[in-house]
RNA sequence: GGUUGGGUUCCCGAGUGGCCAAAGGGGGCAGACUGUAAAUCUGUUGCGAUAGCUUCGAAGGUCCGAAUCCUUCCCCAACCA
């Protein structure tokens, strides 16, 4: 079985270490258990979420186990890391909503079988502590000297920092001891914006038990104009294939800059070293093969092999203007909505190609869209019956969204 | 609790009675160029078919007319306590 350490290490997950010679050698002769947390801020993962979890399927793989920690608790403070202004207080139903769904998701990625992976959340015991107990237990072992002067409360030295979020730091640490003492958890993995959490666990394990315990932070997937990627205009890329739809999240891959698809293979798919060490040196429009292995192999692992191979043919086939096949999102509409045609901006606006109708006029009078390959520039113009092929139209707007009306 | 400075459209930020749907930048969208890339250039960017309607922390008020003036309230920052 492979070092976890050196495939983290070549695939280039790893950003910062609380002991490097004790890691190294750590993983050399043990299998551990280590765990990843996660603030259940949404009713889905998304990308971000995803790259820790790839490390921990990695770890996995090699015969580690992973606890996947559930912030149950942590949520009901929000991490304060990174933000500028403070999260919206979430209600309880929420978080726990929240928390179920993240469950879900992570089962399809790591294996929980057989006790090879555990699953638990933070809401067990933080959220029934006592104020002064725990004050007395724990809070006498951070130093608010310290604490003010870690990284990830600069921003918010600026800004505003409440009481509130200023303890999330203090909960981190806590459940990084709680799963020393009840699962012999070590080490403590998460992104680099983790560092100070992670470090105040640490720490707050070797003073209350005088054991070791370790923590290792991963690279932020950021371009290489050093901005999160993962981000859409309209949010998140979300691994939940009802907020992004296969097809989306395929095409957010296959429009990566050309420096970033080495670094996406490397963190975000299975494929060997050598494969993307050889796709990532592929040069002028011969790297647009990289890409579409890497919305492939990604769109594959997130929802499965069937919805890659349709994200794949609906790509192709659009773009290279041959018959349309495959996932692109598509209305359906009956013959009564239809009747006397429907106008072009109604038709855009219900497709959510545009918010708004305002915004589909200008699409329209700029030339921006086309309906069965045709640029339209008339804002009256109407879809008929005629205008249908075999019972489909074909809508685009600019260059990469498309979207079909079915008559039903 | 006190003092001072603030809350403007997706974000930053100008605007201190009419010429303000609100400068400028960022971002977004569209077009050109391309490789479904980047960079660049051009247009556009509250809603609405026009009329018009809604927006400048909230609610009231003054005025022919308010983002701009007044009152109360809410929120934020810095300093003081």
């Amino acid at each position: 079985m492979e070092n976890a350490f050196e495939v983290l290490k070549e695939r280039g997950f790893i950003e910062q270490l609380t002991h490097p010679e004790e890691i190294e050698e750590l993983f050399k002769n043990e299998k551990i258990t280590f765990y990843i947390g996660f603030d259940p801020t949404a009713d889905s993962l998304h990308v971000g979420h995803f790259l820790t979890v790839m490390a921990m399927s990695h770890m996995q793989r090699c015969g580690h186990r992973p606890i996947c920690l559930m912030g149950g608790g942590t949520g009901m403070v929000g991490d304060p890391t990174g933000k500028t202004d403070m999260r919206k207080m979430m209600t309880v139903e929420t978080i726990d909503h929240n928390v179920e769904c993240f469950k879900k998701q992570l089962s399809r990625f790591i294996d929980f079988s057989d006790d090879k992976a555990i699953i638990v959340n933070n809401a067990d015991w933080l959220r029934n502590l006592n104020y002064i107990e725990f004050l007395r237990e724990i809070g006498s072992s951070f130093s608010v000297n310290k604490m003010l002067s870690a990284d990830c409360y600069k921003t918010r030295m600026e800004k505003g920092l409440t009481f509130l979020e200023f303890n999330y730091m203090i909960m981190q640490s806590y459940d990084f001891l709680e799963l020393n003492r009840r699962y012999g958890c070590i080490m403590q993995l998460g992104g680099n914006d983790q560092w100070s959490n992670i470090l105040g666990g640490v720490n707050l394990i070797r003073v209350k038990e005088s054991k070791p315990a370790y923590g290792m932070t991963f690279q932020l997937l950021t371009n290489s104009e050093g901005k999160k990627m993962g981000k859409t205009e309209k949010g998140a890329v979300w691994l939940d294939p009802t907020k992004t739809t296969p097809y989306e999240f395929y095409q957010y891959w296959r429009n990566v800059g050309d420096n970033d698809v080495e670094k996406c293979l490397r963190l975000l798919t299975f494929l060997p070293m050598d494969e993307v060490r050889r796709l990532g040196a592929l040069e002028g429009s011969e790297i647009n093969k990289a890409k579409e292995i890497l919305a492939y192999e990604l769109t594959k692992i997130v929802h499965g092999e069937e919805e890659a191979k349709k994200a794949d043919a609906a790509a192709k086939a659009l773009f290279a203007g041959g018959a349309v096949s495959g996932s692109i999102p598509t209305t359906e509409i009956t013959n009564a909505d239809l009747c006397d045609g429907i106008d072009i901006l109604s038709a855009l606006v219900t497709t959510k190609l545009a918010p708004s109708r305002s915004e589909a006029r200008r699409a329209v009078q700029q030339g921006g869209v086309k309906i069965n390959e045709e640029k339209i520039t008339d804002i009256e113009y109407k879809i008929t019956t005629d205008t249908f092929n075999d019972g489909i139209v074909t809508i685009q707007k600019g260059k990469k969204s498309f979207h079909r009306i079915k008559l039903s």
